[in-house]
DNA sequence: TGTCGTACTGACAAAATAGTCAGTACAGGA
DNA sequence: TCCTGTACTGACTATTTTGTCAGTACGACA
């Protein structure tokens, strides 16, 4: 979609979209939806993510408030996500997206 | 996002996600959650959009089966989009995406 | 010493999406 | 006759997003 992620919109369903909007935010919440992880662990568990795109997204979940990043300092570093108290409130919503999601799969699946 | 629309993806939260991603589908459906309109009018009513964009994104709602065209072969003519019963199975997830929307939008304009 | 793993950044190319512009056919009104 | 409105399509450019590649610093391990 790309609604333009440079400003906030002004209709409430963009200013959502353009939070979750991304390759692969969607699959990263639901990964994170389960407990905190490391950006190894993440890249690991996702397939078909490179490494650039996980941590472009990640910053981009930090600064819009959804993801908080704890980094204990050691080396090799060690660094893990984990969603935040306002990320909470957008789980149901992402339940409901994915919930819908899972039904639409069939549908399209059943028609061919 | 572009989230690549060429194919369903396996992840429900993206195969929902491709269905509303566009810059302005969002805004297309909220307008027709209210009742069906014509072309013309949706472009009036929807600032800033193009009569391409307006009409590419048209399109694609009525292939995956969200909105249901309406022509009445007039001159000139008269075609009228509406929500078809499968697409008001999203509507309440489109209004669980807006409601937290508008909270978002909230924290951001107190945020600064 | 050489290689691996961690969590990144920067520069860039490729792909996808959005937007611009011109053109179509026909009826109605000035 | 000329201009307007309707609902489009096609060709193209521009913008945005995604992906690729190389490089960094440091410790552990062989």
């Amino acid at each position: 979609m790309p609604v333009s992620k440079k400003e906030i919109s002004a209709c409430p369903i963009d200013a959502m979209l353009s939070v979750v909007d991304g390759r692969w935010k969607g699959t990263i919440l639901w990964r994170l939806s389960e407990g905190p992880m490391r950006t190894s662990e993440l890249r690991r568990s996702i397939p078909g993510i490179t490494e650039r795109m996980l941590i472009r997204h990640l910053q981009d979940l930090v600064r819009d408030g959804i993801l908080v990043r704890h980094q204990e300092n050691a080396v090799p570093p060690c660094v893990r996500y984990s969603i935040s108290k306002y990320g909470r409130t957008l789980v149901p919503v992402l339940e409901a997206i994915c919930a819908w999601g899972r039904s639409h799969i069939q549908r399209v699946n059943r028609g061919r």
